[in-house]
DNA sequence: CATGCCTAAACGGTATACAGAATCAAGATC
DNA sequence: GATCTTGATTCTGTATACCGTTTAGGCATG
């Protein structure tokens, strides 16, 4: 199934379609999505279209000009510093809260740990670790931080992707630092305080500054 | 001009209007916005409407069912503390992003409090005291992080009218205090570090806290 | 060669039409 | 009396058509 015209409705379908071809890099940063030609591709009509790319929007993968227009973004080395100011801000509180939770149940992260460590390709990492963090999100109980981060969590794909492709990946972010660190969080999930918790985490993502790269 | 049909586009018009109609109250949260209805007495088609009833959604002013209808928002005391979790998440850094900026030019802010000295009634305390924070998210530098807080102070305005038309105003969030709180972050601004800003910032916030309500 | 203009094509904003799904209420059934 | 059924109504999902604006490219002009 290379693609069902009906994922639940047309909309959904355009989006996942338009979100995948985006992230994937097979639409160029800058590059024009005029509704017409998207939906001709699409097979559906502009309709849904175009609640697709107001849905990206939000999502930050697609950015709007004053005249109407969408285009794949693009990022720079300053939306990825503003991309890791939030998560800064909102990650360290997500795991305060979601440490209780956590500590009865932590098999969720297991498997992910578990995971990582079969995996074959470096992208596979980025996005086993990004699904880490979004376990602990998701166990934050609060509804409206999960739902800002997911929007973060598109750009990060987006920027990861395209880092990849572009081979500009750091290579001391390996398998063995990410599981690692993942352990240690693990650890203090199932033996720390909340507020211990919120400490490490803190930690964890300021070490992963050091993957911001220089250049676009 | 009770509402000209056309503020740039009719959608923008449609977002205007829907948007103070919430907040306003003049819709009953939960109660449902049918997209004929709402474009017959906007005077616009469906589409602008549509767009509209998305992008309030984004703001968190209505809600979705799952089949698609569109609600004004209902609000628990469980969403308020969502909403003041990701205050505290997200103000005391901005506080401190923009401390440089507003440590060099902090008119902006000196101007709210002088307003709000001279304001009227306590809705108006109430918004001028959001602008003042408004200020700061908007000096701070980062683009996602105004927008992110933007919807957030768009559920408190909501939040806040609500209360303030059943009467459920707590009387302790005077102007006097508004004021003084503000004064002494001004100062922090204009005398100290970027973490003692954030520091201020927090203890602002944690302050406001006593304001949530524990009813609906 | 550079620059401004002008025209044709492309694009987005909006209205309208139609089809299918959901909803609500009245009536039938137990 | 309560519950299930059913049909009319309402609503959303989507397609299509039209219009004004933006855009891009070629041509004329300096």
């Amino acid at each position: 199934m290379k693609g069902a015209p009906d994922s639940s409705s047309r909309s959904a379908y355009a989006i996942d379609r338009l979100r995948r071809r985006i992230i994937d890099g097979q639409s160029a940063p800058g590059s024009l999505l005029a509704e017409v030609a998207v939906a001709r591709e699409l097979g559906v009509s502009r309709v849904p279209v175009r609640e697709a790319l107001f849905a990206l929007e939000r999502d930050g993968l697609v950015e709007f000009s004053k005249t109407g227009r969408a285009y794949v973004k693009e990022l720079s080395p300053g939306d990825f510093e503003e991309l890791y100011v939030l998560r800064l801000a909102l990650e360290p509180v997500a795991a305060r809260l979601a440490a209780p939770e956590l500590r009865s149940d932590a098999s969720a992260l297991e498997e992910n740990i578990a995971a990582t460590e079969r995996a074959g390709s470096l992208i596979e990492v980025t996005h086993l670790d990004l699904d880490f963090h979004a376990i602990i999100l998701e166990a934050c109980g609060n509804a409206r931080l999960l739902k800002l981060w997911r929007s973060l969590r598109n750009e990060l794909e987006l920027w990861l992707g395209r880092l990849h492709r572009s081979k500009q990946v750091q290579t001391h972010h390996t398998l063995d630092e990410t599981v690692s660190t993942h352990r240690e969080l693990l650890k203090s999930f199932r033996s720390e305080s909340p507020a211990a918790c919120e400490r490490k985490m803190h930690e964890h993502i300021l070490g992963w500054r050091e993957w911001l790269p220089m250049d676009s």
